[in-house]
DNA sequence: AAATCTCTCTACCAAATGGTAGAGAGATGG
DNA sequence: CCATCTCTCTACCATTTGGTAGAGAGATTT
């Protein structure tokens, strides 16, 4: 078998994985480097700049973002079902790839100069997500609400119970594996109470 | 009038605004310094070090975090109507010290070392959020589910709504004072929704 | 008046940082 | 066989970083 791999791309995972879980600042070019047995000059080869890392980085997470949501979207779902299954596939991300969302929440920072680059990747799945939400409440199968907000509190809730590892420490929950399927069980619990459309949603 | 105040408070109010904006990396000793009118000496004269004023820093913001979380929690409000005051509570601090709670964000980030710091101060209070859910729920005036789950999803929820900006913007919400007295009501509602009670969960 | 204490400063320093310049080695193509 | 292209390296460099050592000035105490 041949399982090599570019530099080029080598560099752009390590990059992702160190700013995703120490962030932008607290990431060096020569840890980088050492930890991809390579020189820093190699990385700066391929990038001309950290900030350019950085943005390459930015753009490959959110392809990857939006081809994992994309995806999940397209299965012809309707109401809380298709809430549900982002929620799971989002969780099971918080599994596999946590230095994705830990990009994204490095990224949306308050005052991050690089937030604009992501919103632009994301921007029309974003769209898409607030069309759902808008077609599905005048279906009557989500409870009526300004759709934005709404996917703002998706957003929080979702993304914050499936990565926020230490506040749960804090709140008494064991980041086993048990405990993660618990947590998604008891937020689709709160979210289907938040969701289910009441009698005066009917079209 | 006499508005002196001492350099230690100054300089320990500076680097809550720095490390709460920027993150603990991003902020440097001479750029702190600099913004107090003052050389890094003075500052490392008060404290140590950089991560002994980190610590400082910790403790202060969860001295204020507390005091201001149990005396909102001390009226003897029940049900949704205390969870209620809460939220309007933490939207106030979004917008009066936004800095406050990105500075939660920077300690609570998966794989801090010093999550540990803030948890033990806020232990306590968390304990005690806790126990209301429990008695509420007991009572009849909320929704049954696991307390810590059910706090783990208020935490994101409430928090991200308040205070994720960027992640506003990019969901085409504008950062205006109206809007955010409009996400607050639409938040009040979502969490009505999700909370209120059910028959079955008649005492 | 002398001694001590409190606070801020100047003078350094070693290490780490992002980045430049350009050499060397191997592959590819004319 | 030469020339070019691709990739990684060594050698530096200016700047910034957290931190040490200790002087100086004013206030307080003895």
């Amino acid at each position: 078998m041949n399982n090599f791999v570019p530099t080029r791309q080598r560099v752009l995972e390590a990059a992702l994985n160190a700013f995703g879980t120490d962030g932008y600042a607290a990431t060096s070019l020569d840890a980088l480097a050492e930890q991809l047995g390579v020189r820093k000059q190699t990385i700066l080869y391929y990038f001309p700049s950290k900030q350019a890392l950085f943005d390459s980085v930015i753009d490959s997470a959110s392809q990857d973002l939006v081809e994992l949501f994309e995806l999940e979207a397209s299965r012809g779902r309707t109401g809380i079902d298709q809430v549900e299954a982002i929620v799971r596939r989002i969780f099971r991300l918080a599994v596999s790839r946590p230095e994705l969302l830990g990009l994204v929440r490095e990224v949306t920072r308050p005052g991050s100069i690089t937030a604009g680059r992501l919103s632009a990747h994301v921007g029309p799945t974003v769209d898409r997500a607030r069309a759902f939400l808008e077609r599905e409440m005048a279906a009557g199968r989500l409870r009526r609400s300004d759709p934005s907000m709404l996917l703002l509190s998706l957003y929080s809730t979702v993304v914050g119970v499936a990565s926020e590892l230490e506040v749960q420490r804090a709140m008494g929950i064991p980041p086993s594996a048990r405990a993660t399927v618990g947590r998604r069980m008891e937020l689709t619990r709160f979210l289907r109470a938040a969701l289910a459309p009441v009698e005066s949603d009917a079209p």
